[in-house]
DNA sequence: TCCATGGTTCGGTCTACGTCGAAGTATTGT
DNA sequence: ACAATACTTCGACGTAGACCGAACCATGGA
């Protein structure tokens, strides 16, 4: 007599509250690991993971391994449209919400991911490079790789390839921009760029975070060395 | 901290296998009794009493009493959109309920969706009125409306559009049918078209069940009243 | 090589809650 | 009035699962 769907199952899934406060963080599209996620819902790593697993498991979450870290995002569309739904239900009864705060938006614009550079800005670049085929893109895992013209914009911006070469470290590899939500250069090559640019004087580093302000002659530096139009 | 519309209470409701069936069996849009609802989830009327308390106070069912009789319904077609979308992720996802009994694929042809059709039938509906220009799709969410040739469709079907625009409830509204995973009609139109069909004793329920049958009549009906080709 | 960091697995504790028996309250019928 | 039905409340029991400490893997960088 019961036919149908396992409705249950996801219930279950979306009704602790650990879970529902990583969904609701992951409702705003972006990819956040592991870690992110266990602060943003009050927990600890390990009870972070044990969710993590269970609602990939479930179908409500994808991930992408990347490095060390583990990036997870809402399995589609539809997982995002039912909690939208399920929230409209929620508000509707009389709980009412108050979002976190506008996030900084100079963290957006450009900031420092590990060695290299995040944000807006680094977003920019990739998708200069790969417009100017200096990048190319080859399906299996992270494999990306400079062309010959690519090697020779490098050798004229003044990077050294052949010391990266030298380190075990893979020249390119591409990170996924938490902010925006898509692609920019890590590897050896991502941090080269960075120091490039430190050198140059075209940015600044806040003292006790990861914002990074361009200077006026950067600005006018990167329309020029990477245009995306 | 992390205060938001309390999915997470609304996902734990429909989390516990008892309170899905009930919740399933309310989908057929029937008043049922406390009792029946207990035999239909396999429960005790204790247990039962203690989930429909939980789930009225949660705002998810209604409840009218009738003499010594207590009859449930959903608390509204939002719910019921709520439900039928969850069971579009569970249906993805390959976690169908353990039995596909011979009752599934009648479901999936023609069934009821609290006040409206759902399944083959309703899809094959709702592909017709937009095939002819008679339902405009705007993308804002849920954005449907009548064309002037479909108004003029509807009032030619039988159905008193003025009526159903005094109602608060929206005209049009797309519910997501989770065995076709593709939007069918809802609403008031939806519910008006119901009706119709039953008037024109074009369909016949099921008893104890959401499965609709189509007679002949009505089979030759839906083919010239809503052509697909 | 070694260390630091992100993430997972394991084991154990503790709380939440689904479950039913039994008793209690309403309402209807004879 | 009594009995029967429909449902609720109370209390007790038992299991599921959320949580964390600690130890364990994997990756990256020196």
């Amino acid at each position: 007599m019961k036919s149908g769907p396992d409705i249950a199952r996801i219930g279950a899934l979306i009704g602790d509250p650990a879970r529902a406060n990583i969904l609701i963080a992951l409702l705003s599209g972006k990819a956040l690991t592991a870690t992110e996620l266990a602060t943003e819902a009050g927990i600890t790593g390990q009870t972070a993971s044990s969710h993590l697993k269970k609602m990939t498991e479930g179908g409500l979450l994808a991930q992408a391994k990347q490095g060390r870290h583990r990036y997870f995002t809402l399995a589609g569309s539809e997982v995002a449209s039912v909690l939208e739904s399920i929230m409209g239900l929620a508000a509707s009864k009389g709980h009412l919400r108050t979002r976190t705060g506008p996030k900084d938006p100079a963290m957006r614009a450009a900031r420092v991911c590990y060695d290299h550079l995040a944000g807006d800005m680094a977003v920019r670049i990739f998708d200069s490079l790969q417009l100017r085929s200096f990048l190319t893109v080859s399906s299996d895992k992270g494999g990306l790789g400079l062309t010959d013209s690519g090697k020779d914009f490098m050798l004229g911006f003044g990077i050294n390839l052949d010391a990266l070469a030298g380190s075990r470290r893979p020249l390119c590899r591409a990170c996924l921009d938490w902010s925006e939500r898509r692609n920019h250069l890590a590897g050896s090559l991502g941090a080269a760029i960075l120091k490039r640019f430190q050198e140059e004087q075209w940015l600044r580093r806040e003292p006790k975070s990861r914002v990074i302000h361009i200077s006026p002659n950067g600005e006018l530096a990167m329309q020029k060395l990477f245009p995306t139009d």
